[in-house]
DNA sequence: TATATTTACATAACCAGTTATGTAAATATG
DNA sequence: CATATTTACATAACTGGTTATGTAAATATA
């Protein structure tokens, strides 16, 4: 299949991100952590603002807000986070971190920069694949796979 | 989160791959076409070879084997694979492209070289990343995500 | 040749997201 | 000020994979 490099592209980011994800999932097992991969970058969040709504969330992590509230249903039922409503707008949930999570954040704080190393060492360093993700983000905001590829169609 | 470019990677690689896939589907049923995501490596394989077992399928597009069973079944329900058992081997498959997958092939081939223009564009024809998403993979086989933050950890 | 191991495929349970849709509260509009 | 629209969150159904485990057939071994 090597010289399908174009028609493999999407499987691949899959599976290696599939790969990535399910390393994390192990290795919080192994140390006995109650975490799940991704909920860092929830807790990034927190170290700017100590108060964030779902919204707020879905917007700054680029994940969808239904998958925002599996998220945070799942950090809530560890007790990482709490919620009370706003008494101004009754429909806003506003979430802060627990006296649990700020105990023991700089625990979890140690194995992401680690995990932070290993990606690095995985990237050899090498930060242009950033700039190619942007590009390739920004190619898709302004015209997405489907329209693009109806457009090719068309033109034979 | 810009500024936490490592750990934002994994699931940034899943945001684009998640785009494309849904893309795909999107494309697909909007030409009214009956095949699915990724179904396009299963073709492509079959124009190398006309028989092919799952085990051999999922070697070669690197998907695990229950994940080649599920789109193997689905192939087969939509009539666009045959199976027969090995008479030598009655554990083995035989799989075949059906009359109908063959006389759709051009149709299907034209929408996937369409798709093909749209990953070189979202690419901006630079390979680069493909070099790069090799180097990725072959420092996981190598040692996988949680073994080396593991060890990362250890060295503090 | 009986038993242990390996192989090929099948099934179950899960995973972390997604889209589509619903509900209630807040805000804008006629 | 009543009604229409928008917003914030919730829920349902689905996606396309994954890992773990099971089963039956084939092969290797004692």
């Amino acid at each position: 299949m090597e010289q399908y490099q174009y028609l493999t592209f999407t499987a691949r980011l899959k599976r290696i991100s599939d790969s990535l994800l399910y390393g994390a999932k192990d290795l919080y097992k192994t140390l006995n952590l109650e975490i799940e991969p991704n909920w860092h970058l929830v807790f990034l969040l927190f170290k700017e603002k100590n108060t964030l709504t779902i919204t707020e969330i879905a917007e700054n992590i680029k994940i969808s807000q239904p998958g925002v509230i599996k998220i945070v249903n799942k950090m809530k039922a560890k007790d990482y986070l709490k919620a009370e409503t706003d008494k101004r707008d009754h429909r806003i949930q506003l979430l802060k971190l627990t006296t649990k999570a700020k105990k023991e954040l700089p625990k979890l704080d140690k194995v992401w920069f680690a995990g932070e190393k290993t990606i690095k060492e995985l990237l050899d360093n090498n930060t242009d694949i950033f700039d190619q993700l942007d590009k390739i983000e920004n190619a898709i905001a302004e015209s997405n796979y489907k329209d693009r590829t109806l457009i090719h169609l068309k033109n034979g």
